[in-house]
DNA sequence: ACGAATATAGAATCTAGATTCGATGTGTCT
DNA sequence: AGACACATCGAATCTAGATTCTATATTCGT
């Protein structure tokens, strides 16, 4: 620690803080594209423009760099999730924001997420351990969501919460990795048309008809 | 080839490729737990009890191995998938053995698919392409089932069949990757599900009523 | 301007892992 | 039995990539 006036360490610690986050972020950038072990510590220094050995300045080792972005990559989810949780809505409609919510992490922060998603199956089993808690947790909320519209009534008593649950997640996590035309269907949009689908399905009688006032207009530009 | 009777060809060349299988196995089996990058050759001769580098007797190079592998992978899907196109039956009937034929694959040759799915963006961009199209023949497929759903009227004609397709599948594809547990539950019955999820959604009135009331009370939280 | 801590460079190390090659074993046909 | 093609081994090569260590440059508070 330094031994400096408190405000210069807090001056420095922000700046410190400020370069370490590049430094993750290039590498959650190169893992996100090549995959963990497709990546080498060469490529994350080109990023940076910086020589490769100066990255253990920062991590002690390519594997806990993983373990941060994998970090990094969740709590942004489960943030955005608790939030959506506490709010007093009809469950299907908790499942739509929930949903947005999810998807919304893969524009604030694709990379994070792409490698968390495709790579945390790399770490050690501790910090696998540690992340997957974390991940078990955004899945809980969504089976939670899903059993009180049973329960409530607003879903099929017959579903089974857990695996509509995993459906669900599927679906959206598949969109990290789409191809870029694909994708680039605002995030927004392809949330709405997911509630939909998950909520009434394809076939035309799923969807309640329009004279009935609902606020289920068609998509949207 | 053998100068050998054409019987002696028969048989040798029956066993090398039935030798050339377990290898090509093996390597499936690595790379899907491992990941591509993450595997390494002694491995895949370990899991055959042989020695490294008698693996190049039977691939020229680990990166061949895994084209080799994501083909097989595809193949399999591909005709299932068109065996079902060929029936003639209704487009959201059609959808359902769509899903349930591709989650067949699953059982049947799982590290294949696993491979397929996850790791052939890491194959060098000729072979890549010369996969992809193959992986592009059934997203058009099922696309095209929803297009005729969509025409014929019994799927709602507001959807995004290109979407709803992409949908369909990520989910789908995310069931490889589902941890033991949970992918355990009988493919048949998770294929079930899914149909009845992507026709009908979750949502109560979602299901073809008895009878034309469609009471969507929104149930009181 | 000085000194303490920080940030980066440079060189060195050390190992694992892909690929090559020649030798050897093994079964099969004539 | 002898020849031949196939299958595997053993050793060697060759390189890339992670990590370590030491030296230098930079920055900031005083």
């Amino acid at each position: 620690m330094t031994t400096h006036t408190p405000r210069a360490r807090l001056v420095h610690n922000i700046r410190v803080l400020r370069r370490a986050d590049e430094v993750i972020g290039a590498a959650a950038r190169v893992f996100a594209e090549r995959g963990y072990h497709g990546t080498t510590t060469q490529a994350i220094a080109d990023v940076l423009g910086m020589r490769q050995a100066s990255l253990y300045y920062y991590f002690p080792s390519k594997e806990a760099a993983l373990e941060e972005v994998c970090a990094r990559g969740t709590d942004g989810f489960v943030e955005a999730a608790e939030r959506v949780m506490r709010e007093d809505m009809p469950p299907l409609k908790k499942l739509e924001l929930l949903i947005a919510s999810h998807l919304a992490q893969f524009e604030t922060m694709p990379d994070y997420v792409r490698v968390f998603i495709n790579e945390r199956r790399y770490l050690p089993d501790a910090s696998r351990k540690r992340v997957g808690r974390k991940s078990r947790r955004i899945e809980r909320m969504i089976e939670e969501v899903i059993q009180a519209g049973i329960d409530s009534g607003s879903i099929r008593p017959g579903a089974d919460a857990h695996l509509a649950m995993l459906a669900v997640l599927g679906m959206c996590n598949a969109v990290i990795n789409w191809r870029e035309v694909d994708r680039g269907r605002d995030t927004r949009r392809i949330a709405a048309i997911f509630a939909q689908l998950v909520a009434n399905g394809l076939a035309r009688n799923g969807s309640p008809p329009k004279h009935r006032g609902q606020p289920k207009s068609e998509p949207m530009p």
